[in-house]
This record gives C-alpha cells, sequence and structure tokens, in this order.
DNA sequence: AACTACTTTAGAGTAATTCTAAATTAATCC
DNA sequence: GGATTAATTTAGAATTACTCTAAAGTAGTT
C-alpha cells in the first residue's frame, strides 16, 4: 500500500485533508484502473472491503474529487451519476442492459465543425456517448 | 385545432386511444416547434392551458410517445429527463446555467470514425452534448 | 495538550419518477 | 344505443438517488 502521492498532492493543492475515508475511497477508485462508477457502487465496494465510510461521506468525495480534477462526472442514464477515473479527453459506450459504460480513446472518435459556443458563453465540454444494446431492432 | 393527423396515426400504429389526455399534451407538445421539456414542465403548461391531467399521465404518456417515436428522450442533467420533439438526428447545446438545451443541426456537427458495436450488439444512438456555461474558467 | 477548522456521520429531507389499485373511459359487440 | 371488455387515468403511496443538517470526531497548528 504504497503512498499515493499523484492523490496526496492533489488533495493537498485542494485543501482536502487526506482523512482515512479520502484515502480508502482514493485506494478503491484508482487501483483498478480506468472505472466508471456510482456513488452507490463504491460504497458497496467500500463495504466489502470493510472500509467504514458513510454513503454521504462517499457523495461528498466524489464531488471533492470531481472538483479537484482527480474524477470526472458522466451523465448518462437518468437519475444516475456515473464517476469515470479516466479524467483524458474521450468518449464512451453506454451499455443500455447492463448500466456499463465503456472508454472510447479519443483517437478512435472524431467530433468535426463543432459549432462555437454562443455569445458570452464557453464550452466546457464535448461529449459522445454512443448508446448500444443487445442485437436488435436498432435506434 | 385541426385534427394531428400525424399523431392520430402514430397514436394507432402504437395502439393507443386517442384520449383527451394524449391528444391534448400532442398538442401543447407538437404545436410550439421544436421543444425540449420535462414532464413536470408539460404538467405545469398543461396546468396553465386549463387541461386536467395528473402527472403520472404526463409520465406515462411521454414514454408511450418516446416508444412511439413521436419523442426522444435526452438524458444531459442528472435526476432529470428532458424530451425532444425533434426525432431526426442531431445533437444539442445543453446551457448548464440555466438548464436549457438547443439543437444542433446535424450538418453543423459530424461525428466521423465512430468504432462498431462489439460483437451481440448494436448502436442505438450516437449523441453528442456539447455543455456550455457563462463565460469564466472552462473546461 | 489545547485550539480551531475541517470532516464525518446518522438520519431527516427533497426531487424526480414509478407503482398500485380503484375509478373512469374508449372501443367492440350485439 | 346500451352492455361488455379492455385500456386508461388517477391520487396517493412508494422508491431512488441524492442533499442537507447539526452534532460528534479528527487533523493540523501552536
Amino acid at each position: 500500500m504504497r503512498p499515493y502521492t499523484q492523490v496526496l498532492e492533489r488533495l493537498r493543492s485542494a485543501n482536502l485533508r487526506p482523512t482515512r475515508q479520502r484515502l480508502a475511497l482514493a485506494k478503491l477508485l484508482f487501483d483498478g484502473g480506468d472505472r466508471h462508477i456510482t456513488a452507490e457502487q463504491l460504497h458497496g465496494e467500500a463495504m466489502t472491503a470493510g472500509v467504514r465510510v458513510s454513503l454521504a461521506t462517499v457523495y461528498n468525495t466524489l464531488h471533492q474529487f470531481t472538483d479537484a480534477r482527480l474524477l470526472r462526472e458522466i451523465v448518462v442514464d437518468a437519475g444516475r451519476s456515473y464517476f469515470d477515473t479516466n479524467t483524458s479527453e474521450h468518449h464512451h459506450f453506454f451499455y443500455e442492459d447492463s448500466g456499463k459504460l465503456e472508454d472510447i480513446p479519443h483517437d478512435e472518435l472524431h467530433v468535426s465543425q463543432v459549432p462555437s459556443a454562443p455569445d458570452g458563453a464557453v464550452i466546457k465540454s464535448v461529449d459522445v456517448v454512443i448508446r448500444v444494446a443487445a442485437a436488435q431492432a436498432a435506434q
């Protein structure tokens, strides 16, 4: 269990204390490669791993990590937020049947001719979601 | 108030009876050009217009219309579904500040090199959302 | 060790949506 | 056109995901 230098630094620069709960959640989030996870799922994993942490703290932590750019929030499903440990620019497949998300590497999909934002507004992100489902009638 | 031939036909082909509530909601939805509206908003409009209809029926009707391809459901905001009266292929600007959606015509934005769906799955849609906010720190 | 500010937490509260079971209405059949 | 059957609507309860609150706990500082 080596010290998470990157996490620690990010926490410090965001003025977030490296508490037991934040470090345990960071370990669950960032030790498994690229992940897409909901708050309830992460809370479940913490419980399973024997980490005592409340659901409220999981929500707080996910939002703080998102603000600190350690996570990215993804909305693809009504009434549920996913958090993505991959913060680099990329897009997603969304499996409607299972509710799973999968990264599409940045170089495998290109959006061209992005219209400019209206006056006084700036583009915050360009999000592409390709929804897929078990083979049957498409669209 | 001419008879909504298209709506009536779609309802018929979806085995949905043209009830007072469905016809009134169809009128509110399809009489104003392209619209992006939530269930609560539509229910509010119905109330204002003096149409007696329950919120449950508004939800049922929106989903039935979506299944009948009269509407398209759009998820851009955690915990809120929008319904779009424009069912042709196009994408959206989402104004994070106001919660408003705006169409991007199909020919103004192009997604290239769409990766193919994994085996056994089909692509149901490719949705692009450009999130914009009042000018300040971008991304 | 003491102080102060930040954190965590249980549980209440909220918003959007879905469910349920009873009442209503539409379409069909004589 | 009234009776029958099946679809529809509805109020209100239930559910889900999430946020808030205020009290107790913990971290960093002196």
